[in-house]
DNA sequence: TCAAAAGTGTTAGATTTACACCCATGA
DNA sequence: TCATGGGTGTAAATCTAACACTTTTGA
């Protein structure tokens, strides 16, 4: 930074900065993210992304999954930045920027038990009430950078489980997408990508018939990084 | 530490936020950005972005447009934020989250002697040399950007003069993406653009035989805002 | 036996890429 | 007259999108 001299105005000060963070769950084919109760003033008892301030002694990063952390239990969650939200009065006390992040999770991995100690609920994204502050806007686009993200980046198996059928992979992507897609276009261009292995195992708790379970590879997806969905 | 009272233990902080903009120009068929001399410790002398505090009555947003205004005198350019830098150690002294913004300016609108008054230079992105703190980064972050921008957004012309031959606009493109693309192609794509209206004047200050000139008409792309280049 | 989800190929149309020569002019 | 940058079209290849029926099996 090129900067002025701070030392005789006092017309910059400290402010509080804290991480917020929009987790995306897929379950019963939606796409659907995790909010609770705000349980402080002001705003207390409105709907509310989760977050924390950050902390003297560790990244922004770092706070963002410390509080991932706190909320799930799980750690190497997939997540990224959205970005800073600062305007002024942002929130209604004290002046705070906030930075957002979004996550992945499988809900599957998600302990039930921790949600409600937490008092938190998964929403559809297509039905997210109104949320405190600025929290619409930031899920918005979290939303957004997500969308373009699960196109061309191999992220769409962190919402799934470990198994997973093509119909399932499809549907998350329809409910990422907001769209439908054709599903023998799909399966092609699954077919395409080499680390979308096909496993012997049958899933048959959604058909009669069975459906075969797909993984992904990781290692065989670094020799030939090539995803579009 | 260990029976310290909580009370008194702060483990959250206020901290400094501050902006910094990569400034994006395009000269001499080539790429920029403008950096300069830090000016003040720690780092003093190493090559830097330009950045600002806060304010207390302004949103982050506000303060990289007065930050932007206060280096160049120009209103209304195009900025978006990068996001936010928030190592601990980031910066040397205090601690300090710096939110990263890239703004395009035309570089013949910006006046010689505000950059000699601030001591700036404009260097190739291709030859950008060590920067204060994470400035590398933030920069790298921010090309990656606006390279992804530039694609499918009508952004072009704000790197631009009013008026530009197809060759200033290929090359502008060219440079952003780094790599070269075919002439025909090229101006296939953009006869597509009806909001990239020809005009009547000729250029012929860079060859004998006279380029048209076209400008962008942003009444024409509202209509029909199908940009892709 | 039938309902429900799984699985499978082809074709037309659209888009993308590769490619080479003439034009106008000032020096 | 020639060197320089401006300007133009076609054809092959690739990619995308549309589309419908058969299979399996538990209830």
């Amino acid at each position: 930074m090129i900067c002025r001299d701070m030392t005789f105005y006092k017309e910059y000060e400290k402010v509080w900065v804290a991480v917020d963070v929009i987790i995306f769950g897929f379950d019963d084919g939606k796409l659907k993210i995790l909010i609770g109760r705000r349980q402080m003033d002001p705003g207390r008892g409105e709907w509310s992304l989760y977050g924390g301030f950050v902390g003297n002694n560790e990244s922004v990063d770092e706070a963002a999954e410390r509080v991932l952390y706190s909320l799930t239990g799980l750690r190497r969650l997939y997540m990224r930045q959205v970005g800073a939200f600062g305007a002024v009065d942002r929130d209604p006390g004290e002046r705070v920027v906030s930075i957002a992040y979004y996550a992945l999770i499988n809900v599957a991995d998600y302990d039930e038990q921790l949600r409600l100690e937490h008092g938190l609920e998964w929403v559809d994204v297509k039905h997210i009430p109104t949320l405190y502050s600025d929290h619409n806007d930031m899920t918005q686009q979290a939303l957004k950078k997500m969308r373009q993200k699960i196109k061309t980046e191999p992220i769409s198996f962190r919402l799934l489980p470990p198994l997973f059928t093509l119909t399932q992979l499809q549907k998350l992507y329809e409910a990422v997408q907001g769209e439908e897609v054709d599903k023998r276009n799909f399966r092609k261009r699954v077919k395409e990508m080499d680390f979308i292995e096909k496993t012997e195992l049958i899933d048959k708790s959604h058909s009669k018939r069975g459906a075969a379970l797909y993984r992904f590879n990781r290692r065989t997806y670094n020799e030939d990084p090539n995803f579009k969905l």
